[in-house]
Formats: structure tokens, C-alpha cells, sequence
RNA sequence: GCCCAGAUAGCUCAGUCGGUAGAGCAGGGGAUUGAAAAUCCCCGUGUCGGCAGUUCGAUUCUGUCUCUGGGCA
């Protein structure tokens, strides 16, 4: 197995800046996990790390997509794997950054091993959703998966239709599944660091970062993207891109949106927040600053040259 | 100075024909196995402005005081 670094952590705490020292230390490339940034054109709204800031480090699955292009979980674990092993055939260190906490866990233990989306049955479903109601579809599941329906709420859209699409994929129910797979090993020997905050210097990281965005034409960039991609880009149903969308379709005023995009936000990072409490095999948790210098860098290249 | 209307959760307010109260917003907690910046779930005790009176019992009725808004001088 081959060393890795992943640095996860909610939105605003720090990840890039620590991924681009440690870059420089350790002789790194980044590797994107982040499912808005992978694609071309959300630049402001993501907090993508500007060209500026890359200096010669390389990059991963940043800009990488089309935003109507579609990439999954199991689709980017690939990729990255990809990525990582391109990164050390040239003798340098991946640096995973990013907080998709779903992408992160695909890259590192593996998710389920099941056929590819099959987008048609899953917008069939989803129309079924939407005219029946999700209680229709989650009371069918109850017939064939009685240990899914019991675990995922009955509005749940997103799992509902997940469980039914794997079932109807595979004739398995995907409860059954989950019980024999549980959370694989790490598939690569990874010093997985996780960066911690208070919610309130997040909030107030956050108030900071959203003023910058929107002077750096958050919203320009946002109607550009709108108006060529429209419904098909995914990312703009994303924190903060969603709510200006709002804002320009329907008129809500800028203040409003504003306090809006706040909110989700931090929201977003909660959600984050919890995700990386649960993760097993967490090495290093620490607020970003108390990161930056030599010691974590001394830690790092012990553990890659080990 | 007089008249009227208010004073209840962090904010805006509802309500209790007298038995100590609940919505929205704000805020908080949680789930998460190919949509994941997605999707979903859970959480409301506060001298009911102060004091006194009536009452078995007052946030509710009465009186008074304070403050706020509006009107008249």
C-alpha cells in the first residue's frame, strides 16, 4: 500500500491553505474531493483554489468536468485512484483535500460493489416520487427491503429511490448488503487529518469568505452559469449557487439572499462537522492553524517516507 | 397634560370565556454506503412589564405605576 494524505474538515476551515503548505513541503500535488469544485466554470462559489495559490502545484479533479456532466461517488473514487497512482508513478505525494465526505469514504474504504446508476430507472422513480408521493415508494420498499425501509425515513426521496433502484438492479435488497459490508478497510495507507473548528469562528470564517466571493462577482458568475446550463448542472442546486439562483428567477433581494446563503452555510458545515466526527481512522484532529508548521510537516514526511 | 392601543420565547406575534402558554423566524441536535454543497429527521419554561386587589387559584379580571407606539391639546 502506498502512502496517502487526505485532508478533510467542514467548508471554511482551512483545507486548501494547509493542502498548499504541505504541498510545498512534502513535494505534493492536490487531489480534489469536492463535488462542486470538480466542475469548470464554479470557480467563485467553491472556493476553488485560484491559479495564484497553485503556484506549480499540480492539481486533481479540479476543473475537470462539464457541470452537466455527471459524477458519482463510485465514478470519482475511480478517478481519484487514477489521479493518486499517476501522482506516485512520479515519485510525489498525493494530497487528497477536499469535504464530500461520501467521495472521501468511496476513495478510501470502498463503497458497495453494484452496477453502474442506471439513470432511466432512476428518473422513472423519482417521477413516481414526485406524482405519488415519496410514502408510496418508501411503503413498495417495505415489501422488498424491510431493513432499508425501516432505516431511511419515509420522506427521504434521495435513499427511498437509491434502495428500490439497487433492489430492482439486482434483485438483492440493499439492507442485506449493507449488513455484510459494513465500512471496508483503508485501501491505502493514509494519514487522514481532519481539521476541527468552533461553529463560531467557522461563522464568522464563513461571513468573511461570503463577502469576498460575492465582491469577486459571485453573482455574475452564477447568472453565466444559469443561463447556459440551466436545469442540467447539478452544482447549481449547490450551498450558496441555489439561492442566487432563486435570486435571479424569482426576484428575492439581495440582502435576503444574502442571509440565506449564510444560513446554508452554515448548515452545510454542521452537516460536515458530523460527517468527519463519525469517521473511523481519523490521525490528526486539529484546528487548521495549529497545523500549519513544522511539526505536522515533520509528522507527514515520517509517516510517507515509513 | 388628556385619550386610545400595546408590553407573552433572542425577534415578530397568537392565546388562555380565570386552572402558570404556542406559532413563524432565529437558534440548536442528529442521520448519511454511486444525487452527498444532495436528501432527510428531531428539539420551544418563558419572573406572560412591576406592585397591589378580587379569587381556592391571576399571565388572563380590577386598580395603580413604568415603558413603547399612535392621536388630541
Amino acid at each position: 500500500m502506498r502512502p496517502l494524505v487526505v485532508i478533510a474538515g467542514p467548508t471554511a476551515s482551512g483545507k486548501t491553505h494547509l493542502a498548499l503548505e504541505l504541498a510545498r513541503r512534502v513535494n505534493g500535488e492536490l487531489v480534489g474531493a469536492d463535488s462542486v469544485q470538480i466542475y469548470r466554470g464554479f470557480d467563485i462559489g467553491s472556493a476553488k483554489p485560484t491559479n495564484a495559490e497553485l503556484g506549480t502545484i499540480n492539481h486533481h479533479l479540479i476543473d475537470t468536468h462539464e457541470p452537466d456532466e455527471r459524477v458519482d461517488a463510485m465514478h470519482y473514487a475511480e478517478l481519484a485512484d487514477a489521479a493518486i497512482e499517476n501522482v506516485q508513478r512520479r515519485k510525489k505525494t498525493p494530497l487528497v483535500v477536499g469535504g464530500t465526505g461520501l467521495w472521501l469514504r468511496a476513495l478510501t474504504r470502498g463503497l458497495l460493489d453494484l452496477p453502474a446508476v442506471d439513470t432511466a430507472l432512476r428518473a422513472e422513480l423519482e417521477c413516481e416520487a414526485r406524482t405519488q408521493g415519496v410514502e408510496t415508494l418508501h411503503r413498495r420498499l417495505a415489501a422488498v427491503d424491510p431493513i432499508s425501509a425501516n432505516r431511511i425515513h419515509k420522506n427521504d426521496i434521495v435513499r427511498v429511490v437509491r434502495a428500490l433502484e439497487v433492489f430492482a438492479q439486482t434483485g438483492t435488497p440493499l439492507g442485506a448488503l449493507h449488513t455484510q459490508h459494513k465500512l471496508g478497510a483503508l485501501r491505502y495507507r493514509t494519514l487522514f487529518i481532519v481539521l476541527e473548528s468552533s461553529m463560531e469562528k467557522l461563522t464568522e470564517r464563513i461571513e468573511h469568505r461570503i463577502q469576498k466571493m460575492i465582491a469577486s462577482g459571485w453573482f455574475e458568475e452564477t447568472r453565466a452559469l444559469h443561463a447556459r446550463y440551466g436545469d442540467t448542472a447539478r452544482a447549481l442546486n449547490s450551498v450558496g449557487y441555489r439561492e442566487i439562483v432563486a435570486h435571479l428567477k424569482h426576484g428575492v433581494s439581495k440582502e435576503e439572499t444574502l442571509r440565506l446563503i449564510r444560513k446554508s452555510t452554515r448548515l452545510y458545515a454542521r452537516r460536515q462537522r458530523n460527517w468527519f466526527r463519525g469517521e473511523p481512522d481519523v490521525h490528526i484532529r486539529a484546528d487548521a492553524n495549529a497545523l500549519e508548521y513544522d511539526p505536522l510537516a515533520q509528522r507527514i514526511r515520517y509517516h510517507v517516507q515509513a
